[in-house]
Order: structure tokens, then C-alpha cells, then sequence
DNA sequence: CATGAATGAGGTTTCATTCAT
DNA sequence: GATGAATGAAACCTCATTCAT
């Protein structure tokens, strides 16, 4: 499933690209404040900084301007994590650093995740999936840290658990940005970090 | 923090639990379909068996609708809840009978779960707080339930760990809902559950 | 032009005059602070001290409220202005006195004056004439006691004049009420009096 | 105290101008036939000759366009009479031209003074001081007008008379509109004029 | 005779989208 | 390629009135 084209009626595809990053900038921000709905497209306009009609020239409707954003998003954050992963060490280690490097970048762009994490359910059937495929692709990066681990023996997971472990790291990453509201009461981002690789590594039962 | 009032006009107090039964029952339904900003209040009160007029004697506002299903939907998960746990046993078993019994909850309801979960942040400034409070008190009954075990000395956590544990297992049920585009093609309840139980007291590293 | 009916589904007469004199009491209140069209019906039951379902027994629609209001308010001004006057005397001190009682009453209705003033244009076409004749006769009697002067000999006024000026002394009372915005930050009700009569009689030019 | 700004989300004023001249005109008609409270936006709309959609743009609210009315009211009625009015001359004549001028402009604007002198009440707290405001200012005028015949000695009144008598001669213009339906059946406008110029100027004792 | 729950027409306002300039 | 005025469907909400109890 490659990207999913939202037509544009202007050519300069140069333009097409500068018109929608600052498209993407400005309604990340008002999502943000007010959510999807609540957003008007003149107020992505006014805030990307052009008119209404413009804004038109590089959309057919408001609901690709949400497929953007998430879309934009998903692929800074793909983009950060893939710099940091190594998916073939296979150590211990580089699992810990995957972990608190893909934390530490939701950290950062927390109101980004955020948002996409609230609004993903209101694109249409037909862009849904693509944005799905985004977020599949992301937990299959941590199902080949984790593969490389038990590879090399460090670790003993089935295939199932696998993935499952690999849903629940990215979760709890996200996690950190729309449970902020009472995680940030009771751990910095290093603590939770520390503390969810721990819980991630030797579980809860006694030895 | 007690229960958030919404005023109505009629007085019959029966009548009006009566119809918000209705009413969120009804709501729900659209709001899994279509989401909170897409259902018409005149489709809710469709649903719902009555008229527009109806409804507004019942609500102020629109929002004051998803206020009562999020209200509606926190009190059944608790009460459900609240009649499995047994937060005083303290055994790994009990511990294990709490998280499969919350998980079937949350399959038994996967809709609810995930209109609440995606439409909460639709709610006022005014209303979120009473809604997440209850959330905060959910998890609290799975803190219980490890400090239950620790105090038995059946698992070692500090009094953080257990914290970020109860929210861990609290997502993780949620996750069954509103992952299951992902999840149900990989695992049925009956595994999610075993798998989900196992990574959690164990944990992934090698003994 | 006799007193037009409002039908009541009630029978009982003693119970419709008392009903009606809590309702038309109520309204006033009402319509004095928010005016008739943004005064709800459900107000003026609430007001009066009955439910809705009682007050559409005694009236038909909302408008007949607004019919009661100013028949009421202007029979308790006129009632008030012929205990007052003095058709006959015929003295200029017996015209003083009729405007000067006149502004008084004005003064401690003004409520019910300003609104009875502002709102009887909201009355039907079919409730006006009755309200409009009524004005009539109340300007009637200030003609009448004109009359009286000038058959004295104690004024000179042509029937034209004294018409005209008996609609000046009716409106200049209901000024004291409609303007009192202006009116009141420059005189007292004496003062406003004196200076009235004064005009009226002597005129603005030099003798 | 300037004029109060009613904001436009249209930018360009010359059309803002026109487009509010229209709504004007259209509204006093619909006004003058069923006031303010029973004539609704999409009439006032459609009166105007375009669409509700395009109303909005040159308004907020429904309430806007009632102070448009007025203020445009106020504003043409002060215009006409400041070409008629010479405040310097001082001489018995002027007085009369200016009161004779003002009636006139009072007869051929009748609907308009009658609409504006109706609904005002119905402007919110926030709006009514501007009208207000202008009120006076026109009286104001008429004072003027009396001050300059007592300076140069033709007439005698005390400041408070000047005042009180200035309100007169605005209520008494007023009402030629808003007791036509008594005073049209009595007098022509030239008469009309006639006798109250002269009641006002002579009063009603004999010499 | 009194009540108040139910109704739904109709009000005001918003806002995604178009298109002439 | 950019603008922003115009559009009107459709949203939310109110409230006069009815009628079964």
C-alpha cells in the first residue's frame, strides 16, 4: 500500500509541498487547541496563512487536511525512530535504547501524537487505512528489535508474544502523551522510561 | 468529586432516569457508527424513540448527551468490575481472575469502551474532569489489587511500580478495544488474555 | 366598543378574575424586564404560581396574556384618574390639578406605564382597536375638563386646540415614563410638573 | 461616545456599505409591516436580496441589524435636519421653520421614525446608549434653537424651560408618527403643525 | 380544575465549498 | 495561482400549545 495522492488543482509541485506544510503546521496547532471538528477551514486558511481559496487550490476537502496531518506526523515519527533503531544488534541494550529513544521522541512531539491519536478515527473509511498501515509498519520496527534479541538468545519469546510485546512498547509510548494528564503527576519522562523498561524486562513475579 | 449534575425540566426523577436510558442507549449506537460530531441531536432523539422536544427536556446541550453516555458507560464497566475483584485475597491467582475478568468485560462491551475512549475528549473542560476522575478510580482498583498481592509478598514492586502497573493493565484492556483492528486478527480473548497475564508476570528477559 | 372577551375552558368567574390578576401580576413583572416577546409562557405560569397546563385554561394563547396586561393597566389609570378629576369645575386650578394627579399616577405606575407603552404594538389587530379606544376616552377626559375651562371663559381654545391639547397633556404623562432615561437626571417629579403647566399654560413667548 | 462598530467578516467596506444599505431598507420594510421580534433573519434576507448565508457575513447577530436600522434612522433624520435648522438666527421665524421642518421630516419618514421609535427597546443594553445618544443630540439641537430666540430676546425661559420644552418639540414630531392613527384622523400635517406651533408659542390662558 | 410531559415547527447561526475576478 | 464574497444545507435549540392523567 503505497502513499495515498490528495489532488491538487495547482501544478508546481515544489508549491504543492510549501502550501501544505504550512497547511499541516497551522491545523496541527488548532487541532491541538480545538480538535478536528471543532476546527473551521478558515481558520486552517487564516493560520496557514493564506486565504480560504487557496487553501482550496491544494485540497478537495477539509477532511484531507486531517489525512495530511496524520500522515505528516506518522512519518516524522517513523522517520526520528528509524535514525535511532538498530534492528539488528539484537542486544539487550539496543532494545532499551529503541525503547527510550522512540519515548523520548513521543515526549517531544506530544501534542503531534496526540492529536493524531485522537482525530485518526474521524478520516473517512478510505484514508483510514492507509494511516493504519503507517501505524503497523511502526510496530513491525520493534517486532524486529525484539526478533534480533531472541535471535541472538537474549531473550525467549514466541512469535505471538512478539508481537503482542511489540504493540504494548508502542502503546506505552503513546501512552505518555494521552495519559499525560496523570502519568506527568508522577514521573518524569526519565522515571517512566526506567520504569517501564524494568516492568517490560522482568515482569512482576518474583523470581 | 461526586456525581456531575445534568438538569433537566421534567421533574418525574423515574421518568428521567427512564429516558436517559433511552437516550445514551440510542446514542451510543449512532456515536459507534458515525462518532459524536457527526450524530445529530435530532438523529439521537430519533433513536432514542422520541421527539427533538423530548430530548432537550431531558439535556441542556448536545454535549450534556455524551456527558451521560461516558457517565453511563464508566459506572457499568465499574460495577462490573467491582463484583469480580476481590482486592483483599492478595494470591497471583486472584490478580489473574481480576485482569481476565476486566478484559471480558471490555470484549463484552468493545463498543462502549471504544466510543467513550475516542469521544471523551469531546467533553468540556467543564465535564472531563468528573469523567476522568472516574477513570483515575478504576485503576485505583487494580493498584488495590497489587498492593494486595505485594503485602503477601506474592510479587516485589514499589509503591511507583504498582502504580504504573494498574495503569498499564487498565490500557492494556482498553487496547482490546480500540486496537482490534490489529489484535483480532492475530489473537482471540481467550489468548490476548494468557499472553497479555504472561508478559506481565514474567516479563520478556531470560530467567 | 365594549370590553372584549378572552374565553377561559374554566367556568368558575371568581376563579377566573382570581387567576387572571396573579397572571396579569406576574407578567408585568416579566414583560418589565424583558419585554413580551422574550417573556415565555412557561415563565408567566412559573411567575403567577401555577403550572402551563393552568394558564392555558384561562387564556387561549399567549397574546391574550398580553391583552389582559393592558386592559388591566389601563383600567387601574383610568379608574385612578376619575376618582381624581373633576370634569366640571371648569377652573384653572381644577386642570391643574387633574395633570398634576395624572403625572402622579403615571409616576407610581411608571413600570406598568412604560410597559403597557412599549408593548401594545405586539397586539394583534384584533385586540388594538379595544386597547386604542381606550387610550381614546382617557385623552376623552382631559378634553372633557378643557371643556369645562373654556366654557368658564377661563381658556380660549378653538375644539381643534383643545383635542390637540389634550393628546399633549395624555402623551407628556406618558413621557414622564418613556423618557425617564432623560428626563429624571434633570428633574423631579414636582419639578417636571410645575414646568409642564407652566408651558402649557402661558406658552414659550413673551407677553 | 463614536459610533459603535457592528463587525463584518466581508472585508472590502464599499461593499459592506452597499450590502448594509440594502439590509437596512429591506428590514425597515419587513419592521414597519410585523416588528423586529416576528420578522426573522432569512426574511430580512431575502427582503435585502441575497442569501442568509451572506447576511451573516456583514453581521453577528439578528440584533445587529435592528441597530443598523436605527442608527441609519437616526443618522438621516439628523442629516435633514441640520440643512433645515439655522441655531444662530434667534428670531421667533427660525423656530418655527425649524419645528414646521422637523414635522415635515417626521411626516415623510414615518415608517422609519415609527419602526425606530418601537423597537429601540429591544436593543441590547450593550447597543441602546448609542441610540440614546443621538436622541439627545437632536434635541439638543432644538435647544440650540430656543437659546439662541432667548438671547436675542425673543422669547423668556429659564434654562430647565428651554430643556423641557427642546423635549417637547421632539416628543410632539415623534408624535405625528406614532399617533397617526388618532391625530390623521383630526388634522392635516399643516394643520397639525400649525396648532402646536401655536399652542407652543402661546400657551393656553388667556392673554 | 390542575398538572406537566410531549410535540415539532420554526428560529438563529455556522461553515464547507464554489467561482468570478 | 490567489482571493474572498456568496451560497444554502443543515446544525442546534426554543417554546407555544396540547392532552392524557
Amino acid at each position: 500500500m503505497s502513499k495515498r495522492q490528495v489532488p491538487a488543482s495547482v501544478k508546481d509541485e515544489r508549491l504543492i509541498e510549501k502550501r501544505r506544510e504550512q497547511m499541516v503546521k497551522g491545523a496541527v496547532n488548532l487541532f491541538k487547541e480545538k480538535g478536528f471538528h471543532r476546527t473551521t477551514t478558515r481558520e486552517i486558511a487564516r493560520e496557514a496563512g493564506f486565504s480560504i481559496g487557496t487553501l482550496y487550490e491544494y485540497i478537495r476537502q477539509k477532511e484531507d487536511v486531517l489525512y495530511l496531518v496524520c500522515d505528516t506526523i506518522y512519518d516524522e515519527v517513523r522517520e526520528r525512530l528509524e535514525q535511532d533503531i538498530d534492528t539488528k544488534q539484537g542486544t539487550i541494550e539496543s532494545l532499551k535504547r529503541a525503547i527510550a529513544n522512540y519515548f523520548k521522541v513521543v515526549d517531544e512531539m506530544q501534542d503531534e501524537v496526540l492529536v493524531m491519536y485522537q482525530e485518526v478515527k474521524s478520516l473517512s473509511k478510505d484514508a483510514l487505512p492507509y494511516v493504519l498501515q503507517k501505524e503497523l509498519e511502526m510496530v513491525g520496527m520493534f517486532e524486529k528489535v525484539l526478533e534480533g534479541c531472541v535471535n541472538k538468545g537474549e531473550i525467549s519469546l514466541t512469535k505471538s508474544e512478539q508481537k503482542l510485546c511489540a504493540h504494548n512498547i508502542f502503546v506505552q509510548g503513546q501512552m505518555w502523551a494521552f495519559r499525560r494528564w496523570a502519568l506527568r503527576k508522577m514521573y518524569t519522562l526519565e522515571e517512566y522510561i526506567a520504569l517501564q523498561t524494568d516492568l517490560l524486562l522482568k515482569g512482576i513475579s518474583k523470581k
